[in-house]
DNA sequence: TTAGATGCAAAGACTTTGCGCACTT
DNA sequence: AAGTGCGCAAAGTCTTTGCATCTAA
């Protein structure tokens, strides 16, 4: 069954809740997101959007995203050293990026609970969980480390 | 005394060691780094470098800061999402970063022990920690979250 | 109706690259 | 002397903004 469609529409609520607008774009926005496993680039977002609805421009998704992101619904985060990825707020986690082969993935929250803990006692700092990309590198890649890298 | 020098040539040698050639404007920025308690932007740093040698053009630094990356002399940051800001290796330690008010603090990198231990226990990943940076809220800001943000 | 959202195109911020000359080794 | 590194300027990415038009409420 669409679990998806529930989760959209609690979106759009939040956003008729704020007192925004619910558009055409900023629901196929909400679709994309929701129906992507994956953190996106804008780049990726806008071509998935544009897919439904072509006439969607890339500086409109940056303003949904932007407005979004005020609105709590998506969070982004910095990767590696290019673009932006977004993805949806609900799924709190961390982004962990080897530097060498450049994969991310997605660890559950709980693993920065102590360090929020820390932060929080020792520096009077609220770690913002949703927001949490770490680089470093993966097994694979270090297991791999015979040759000068690529 | 002038500690700093011994860092400085210090640096110059790791440079001369990978057979790569110490330059002016090379020079230049390790001075500037050096003297620097700050990781600065690349803009901040190639003001500093042209308040000394105004011929030092910002690519210049680009590529100078890139090769002291690969030589493991300088480490960056993308802190909030805007300029990446850089700073000496030599000090191992993440950044913390308030959302609201932006100023950034700088925390020992033990307080990344126990995480660090734990990635790689759980997912065989070895974290960076010369290159962490988090975001969140300072002690300040949310004693003061009264109104709406600026 | 009418304030807010969008599309398009141009501008902006940050970073990278090409090329010929200069400087380090 | 030989070859790397530099300055300059142009190009490249990613993102933001201005403005006339369109649209959700």
């Amino acid at each position: 069954m669409p679990r998806e469609v529930d989760t959209i529409d609690e979106i759009l609520s939040t956003i008729r809740s704020a007192d925004h607008r619910v558009t055409t774009a900023k629901r196929t926005v909400v679709e994309v997101l929701v129906s992507a496993n994956e953190h996106m680039t804008v780049e990726a977002i806008t071509a998935a959007v544009q897919q439904r609805r072509p006439e969607v421009s890339p500086s409109t998704v940056y303003r949904i995203l932007e407005e979004f992101e005020e609105l709590g619904i998506v969070v982004h985060a910095h990767l590696s050293q290019a673009a932006a990825v977004f993805h949806l707020a609900g799924a709190i986690h961390g982004h962990l990026t080897c530097d060498i082969c450049k994969v991310t993935f997605e660890i559950p929250a709980s693993h920065f609970d102590a360090l929020s803990k820390d932060l929080l006692k020792t520096f009077g700092f609220q770690l913002d969980r949703h927001h949490v990309a770490l680089t470093g590198t993966c097994e694979k890649c270090r297991a791999t480390i015979n040759g000068p890298k690529p």
